[in-house]
RNA sequence: GGGCCGUUAGCUCAGUCGGCAGAGCACCGGACUUUUAAUCCGGGUGUCACAGGUUCGAUCCCUGUACGGCCCA
């Protein structure tokens, strides 16, 4: 908290602040002690409903809104103003005759651009044949002490962008633009979800064992409880302790964290919504899947995206292979056809960094993530990834060294990530020891022992197709955003020194 | 973690082969009752990211640091 009053530094906040002080004393008005302003319309409404107006026409009809001023043109005896609001942008008529002589001496003297006013007025249509309204009362409801950032090439700082997005919001209509998509794909995930009979629940971000992925997390300490604490990295085995607790279909969206590297696709919390399904297996939830980015890029603006310059066509059905066919078809890789000792070779001559100690299956997921991830530009599931790699993905009872699982890929990059839920108590129990030797081989990534989640498993899980996606990237491939940054309203930064 | 780039006025950006720091917008004062990047007249508001070094002199050259961006792992 600063002490006293901080003196402001730059020469326009000292200005304005000056302003604020001589309207407070020479007027007796204090812009602050506002509580409210009953606005009855948004500048939507005025557009869609008095856009048939003629140059030089005015409606009777009394218009009450209220936004921030953008920009004032000052005439003399009259003035132009660009009001934004949280629906659009309008111009303002403001002329000494329809408001009076006193009100509108005010508004020039005391209304700056950045302020935010109440307005009462009339509809109208210039002779120049710019929809407007002409104000009859203007209400300063708010004073901004700061300027707003340039008018015509806006804010591009991406520092000021991300660290003071309230900055960004005002300046770029369009990033409201993308946070109101944003808000529609997880309201579209909703509906879907309830159509067909799932209930949101909330599970703990907070617990003392970080289950449910590969990651790293970040830890914390209890002080009352005396106990090493973490950030959950999934929510996902406390969801299906819930299908085991007979909820039947239950969803959560809501942030994980992992504490890992910030680039252009990961940021240290994100969101993603968890669904699992008791009596559905992995093909249920991919159908599933498919319903809710169509059903997503529908509410957005359509099926036919365009991400960075390139046409990614979310047309149902998606393309579905597997991870084996691939790699085989961009690398000659053959998995059913090599031991572990060839399936290393083979990725030497590859180019790959090979330890010796790779299972063939272990190849295969890099020579995936090396020769193919990046190719999947057009919306591909990838199914049937290896169990090594899946510890709670239930295996193919034809090929048990694959899991009933898939991945879905849009422009080269994952988005969700489902299988049938391994519901074998004692499968569980060795694939968690294999994790567990992975761990204690260096890998910080491995997945934790949960006993208690064996626990839950030994009650009988249904048979269970579970499903994570990712909505900040699906968020960016329908927002054609290019950094994940871009849709976090706020993103983690470092702080400033 | 490695490499490259950036940091100059509130914002967007120039610039100085090392010699008083620049523009547009914004802002301040004035004129103007149909402007919309309004116009006209007048006004420059700055720790050139930070800390060292080289130099008669550094915003510029060198080194380091911070923050940001991009690429790679």
């Amino acid at each position: 908290m600063p002490d006293e009053q901080t003196i402001p530094e730059d020469e326009i906040l000292k200005q304005r602040t000056d302003k604020l002080k001589r309207l407070r004393e020479e007027e007796g008005y204090d812009p602050f002690a506002h509580e409210q302003w009953k606005k009855e319309h948004t500048l939507d409404f005025v557009r869609e409903n008095f856009s048939h107006l003629a140059p030089d026409d005015r409606d009777d009809t009394e218009i009450i809104t209220a936004g921030r001023l953008m920009t004032i043109r000052r005439h003399g005896k009259a003035c132009f103003a660009n009001l934004a609001d949280e629906t659009s942008s309008m111009q303002l008529y403001l002329q000494l005759d329809s408001m009076g002589e006193e009100p509108y001496n005010f508004f020039k003297k005391w209304v700056d651009s950045g302020d935010m006013v109440g307005i009462v007025g009339n509809p109208c249509r210039t002779s120049r044949g710019e929809l407007s309204i002409l104000v009859t009362r203007c209400v300063l409801l708010a004073k901004a002490l700061r300027p707003l950032p340039e008018k015509w090439h806006g804010l591009k700082d991406t520092e000021i962008r991300y660290r003071q997005r309230y900055v960004d919001l005002i300046a770029n209509p369009d990033v409201r633009n993308t946070f109101r998509k944003r808000a529609s794909i997880i309201s579209t995930f909703r509906h879907v979800l309830e159509a067909h009979g799932s209930i949101e629940v909330e599970t703990p971000t907070l617990a003392t064992l970080a289950g449910g992925a590969n990651a790293r997390p970040f830890s914390t300490y209890h002080n009352a409880l005396g106990v090493n604490m973490f950030l959950r990295i999934a929510p996902e085995l406390y969801l299906k302790r819930l299908i085991v607790g007979m909820l039947g279909r239950v969803y959560e969206i809501g942030k994980s964290f992992r504490n890992e590297g910030i680039d252009i696709m990961h940021n240290p919390e994100f969101t993603s919504m968890e669904v699992y399904w008791a009596y559905a297996n992995y093909v249920d939830i991919m159908n599933l899947t498919e319903e809710l980015v169509v059903a997503s890029a529908d509410a957005v603006g359509g099926r036919d995206v365009v991400y960075q310059g390139t046409p990614i066509s979310l047309h149902p059905p998606f393309r579905r292979a597997t991870m084996a066919e691939l790699v085989k078809e961009s690398t000659g890789f053959e998995i059913c056809a090599v031991d572990d000792a060839q399936a290393r070779d083979f990725a030497r001559k590859k180019g790959l960094d090979v330890d010796g100690k790779e299972s063939r299956f272990i190849i295969l997921t890099e020579l995936f993530e090396t020769f193919v991830e990046d190719k999947l530009i057009q919306p591909t599931f990838v199914i049937g990834l290896p169990t090594e790699v899946s510890p709670l993905a239930k295996k193919n009872p034809e090929d048990p060294n694959f899991t009933n699982r898939f991945e879905l890929y849009i422009c080269g990059s994952e988005v969700a990530n489902a299988f049938s839920e391994l519901n074998d108590p004692l499968d569980q129990r060795e694939r968690f020891m294999d994790q567990l030797k992975k761990k204690e081989a260096g890998d910080e990534e491995a997945h934790a022992f949960d006993e208690d989640y064996i626990n839950a498993l030994e009650y009988g899980l249904p048979p269970t197709g579970g499903l994570g996606i990712g909505i900040d990237r699906l968020t960016m491939f329908l927002t054609d955003s290019r950094s994940i940054r871009d849709v976090i309203l706020f993103p983690t930064m470092r702080p400033k020194a």
